[in-house]
DNA sequence: ACCGCCTATGCAAACGCTTTCAGAAGGAGG
DNA sequence: CCTCCTTCTGAAAGCGTTTGCATAGGCGGT
C-alpha cells in the first residue's frame, strides 16, 4: 500500500508554483524568487518530495550514473582499485554501479551492454572478453574507459599497468640471481594482462631465460593445483599470474617439502600478500591500485566532459624484493 | 559526435510497423505475425537498438535494478555475500547495482537514498547507520530488506547472523577452557552485529566471565593498535570483533612475545581466515555467507512481488576450533 | 452472403522531469 | 509618461517506452 510518491507536479501544487519553478529551485538552474524558493523546499520537506532518476534521466538525456565492471570483486585487487574510482566519480557529481562478471567472459559482454543502457559510461576492469567483443561495444559509441587491457588499434582511452615492463622486471631479477629456468603459473587464458606477462616472458628468452608456461588461473586453489607440472619442467624459480597463486603454489611446496626460497624461488603479482594473505613474504610486482582507479575515473569523466585522450596511460610498476627468492643452487 | 542512438521509433520506421509493435515483439507482451516480428527483429539488428532504460522504467514504473549497500568491498566478507545475492537476483530477471558507504554511517543514508531513487528495491548490508535513519528510510515505504541487523519495532524483513548466539557460543567455550577474565576488540559502534555481540558478551557475566570491553573497529591495522589496551586488563583471552582485527591482535602480540595460545588466547568471527588471511589459523566462528546473500536476496524478491515476510530470519553459526585456544593457565 | 467475434495492429495518452520560449511585471532612463 | 530592458514565471513541448482503447481485417458459423 505504498500511496504514489509525490511527483514534482504535486510539489508544484502545494508551493502554488509551476513544475518548472520546482525544478529552477531543486537544480539552480535559473534563478528564482527567495520567497517563492523557500515555499517549495518547504513543500518539498512536507511532501518528502524525491525526483524520479528515470524522469530526470530521459528528460537530461543522462543518469548522472558511470558503472564499472569488475571480473571478481572476490578477488582483492579490484576492492582497491573500485574504492578509488568511487571517490573520484562522486568528486565529479556522479554515482557508481559496479557489476561483476564472476570470471565468465561470456558474462561480460552482456553485462557490458546492461551498463550501458543505463549509466552515462562505462569502466570495464580487467575485461577478460574476447577482443571483438571489446571492439563491438567500443563501436556501439557509448563513453567506455579500459582498465588493464589495451586493444591495438581501438580508439577507447584506457589506462593499465605495465604488465610487460612488470614481468621483464621479475625476470631480470632471476636471472641476477643465476635462474636459467623459470617456470610461469599462467592467468585466465583471456586476461590481457596474462598474454602481456607472457609475451614479456618469452622475450626473456633471448637473454638466455629457460622459459616454460604452465596453464593455471587466478585463484589459490589453482595455483596450489598447478604447481607439480611447474616443478616437473626443472625449473628452479616459478613466477605465477598473481600473489594468490603464488600462495598457492607456496602451500603445495611446503606440502612436498620443498625449500623456498632453498630449492625454489617464488615471485608473484600484485602485492596482496601484505594486507590479505598474512605473513606469506612473497617477492612481487607492486603498483599502485589506487592510482589506477583514479586515472581510470578521470579518463572516464574527461571523456564525458569531451576530452578524449587515446593514449593510453601506462603505470610503472616496482619490484619488491621479500623472502621468497633466493640465489640459483648451481 | 556519437550519432543520437536509435530509438524505437527509427525500428519501427525501418520495419514500417508502429512502434507500439516493436515494443511488443521486444517483451512478447502481446502476440504478433511471424512475418512482422522477424522484419522488426531484423531492423532492431540492423540498427544495433537498444532500449533506453530510463523511458522504460519511467513507463514501467519500475527500473528492473535492485540496489546493495555494503560498508565496505575491501572487508571480505561482503564479496561473498554479493555474490550469491548477484545470482539470487539475476535469477529473478533483475540486475545489480552495488554501492560502498567506505565505513561511513554518516554517508549510508544519503547513499541509500540515491539507490531508492534508481532502484526497485533496497539491501542494505550490515548498515552502520543511526536506528533513527533506518526508520526514515523504513518510512519511505521503498521495499527495503535489512542484513544483519534488526531494528525493533519495524516491519521490514530482516535476515541477520545470530550475533548474539554467536558470542554466547564463544564465551562458552573460553568458559570450559578455564578463562575467566576475557577482552573483547570490539568493532564499529554503530554495528549492530557489534552492540549484540557486546549484549552477549556482557550477558556471560552471569556464568562468572569477567569481561572487558576495549574499543576498536573493524580491519587489521585497528585490532594491532588496540591489543595492547586488551592485555592490559589482565584477559587471558582476547575475542575479536572479526579475523581481520584478529590478525591485527595477532601480529601484535607476536611483536610483543606473547605466546599464542600459550599465554593467550585469541577467537575472531566471521572466518575470513582461511581463504583471506592464509596460514592464520585462528579459532573463529562462521556462518554460510552464500546463505546470507541468497536468503537476502529472496526476501526482497519476494516483497517485491508482494510476499511481504516481516518475521526477521537468524542463520545459525558454527565454533570454528582452530590453533589460536588453549587451556586457560591457573 | 451476412453477421459477429477474435486477433493483430495502430493511435495516442500516459510516465515525471527539464528546458525553451514567450510573456508579465517592474525598474530605469529618456 | 512612455519605452526599453531585465528579471522572473508559466505553458508546453519534448525525452523514449509501454499500454489501454479503438479498429481493421479475417474467419467461421448460420
Amino acid at each position: 500500500m505504498r500511496g504514489r510518491r509525490a511527483t514534482i507536479n504535486d510539489v508544484g501544487q502545494a508551493a502554488g508554483v509551476s513544475p518548472a519553478t520546482v525544478s529552477r529551485v531543486l537544480n539552480g538552474s535559473a534563478p528564482v524568487d527567495p520567497a517563492l524558493a523557500e515555499r517549495v523546499l518547504e513543500a518539498v520537506r512536507a511532501l518528502g518530495y524525491r525526483p524520479n532518476a528515470a524522469a530526470q534521466g530521459l528528460a537530461r538525456g543522462e543518469w548522472g550514473t558511470l558503472g564499472v565492471l569488475v571480473p571478481d570483486l572476490g578477488n582483492p585487487y579490484f576492492p582497491d582499485v573500485l574504492k578509488a574510482i568511487s571517490a573520484a566519480v562522486q568528486a565529479s557529481g556522479r554515482r557508481v554501479m559496479v557489476m561483476e562478471s564472476d570470471e565468465r567472459p561470456e558474462r561480460e559482454r552482456e553485462l557490458a551492454e546492461d551498463l550501458m543502457r543505463c549509466c552515462d559510461g562505462v569502466l570495464l576492469c580487467s575485461p577478460r572478453m574476447d577482443r571483438s567483443d571489446v571492439v563491438d561495444l567500443a563501436a556501439r559509441r557509448h563513453p567506455m574507459v579500459l582498465v588493464n587491457r589495451i586493444v591495438q588499434g581501438l580508439d577507447v582511452p584506457a589506462v593499465s599497468v605495465d604488465f610487460f615492463g612488470a614481468m621483464t622486471l621479475v625476470c631480470g631479477h632471476l636471472t641476477k640471481l643465476g635462474h636459467r629456468r623459470v617456470a610461469y603459473l599462467s592467468g585466465p587464458p583471456s586476461a590481457w594482462a596474462n598474454t602481456e606477462r607472457i609475451r614479456a616472458f618469452e622475450a626473456a628468452r633471448a637473454f638466455g631465460l629457460d622459459t616454460a608456461i604452465i596453464p593455471c588461473g587466478a585463484t589459490s586453489q589453482l595455483g596450489y593445483d598447478a604447481l607439480p607440472k611447474a616443478l616437473g619442467t626443472g625449473a628452479t624459480a616459478v613466477v605465477t599470474y598473481n600473489d594468490l597463486v603464488a600462495y598457492g603454489a607456496f602451500t603445495r611446496l611446503q606440502e612436498m617439502g620443498v625449500e623456498v626460497p632453498g630449492e625454489v624461488s617464488l615471485i608473484g603479482f600484485d602485492d596482496l600478500a601484505r594486507e590479505h594473505l598474512a605473513g606469506f613474504q612473497v617477492t612481487t610486482v607492486s603498483v599502485s591500485r589506487r592510482s589506477l582507479g583514479t586515472v581510470a575515473a578521470q579518463l572516464l569523466v574527461d571523456l564525458l566532459a569531451g576530452r578524449h585522450d587515446s593514449e593510453p596511460r601506462f603505470l610503472p610498476v616496482e619490484l619488491q624484493i621479500r623472502e621468497t627468492c633466493a640465489q640459483a643452487r648451481v
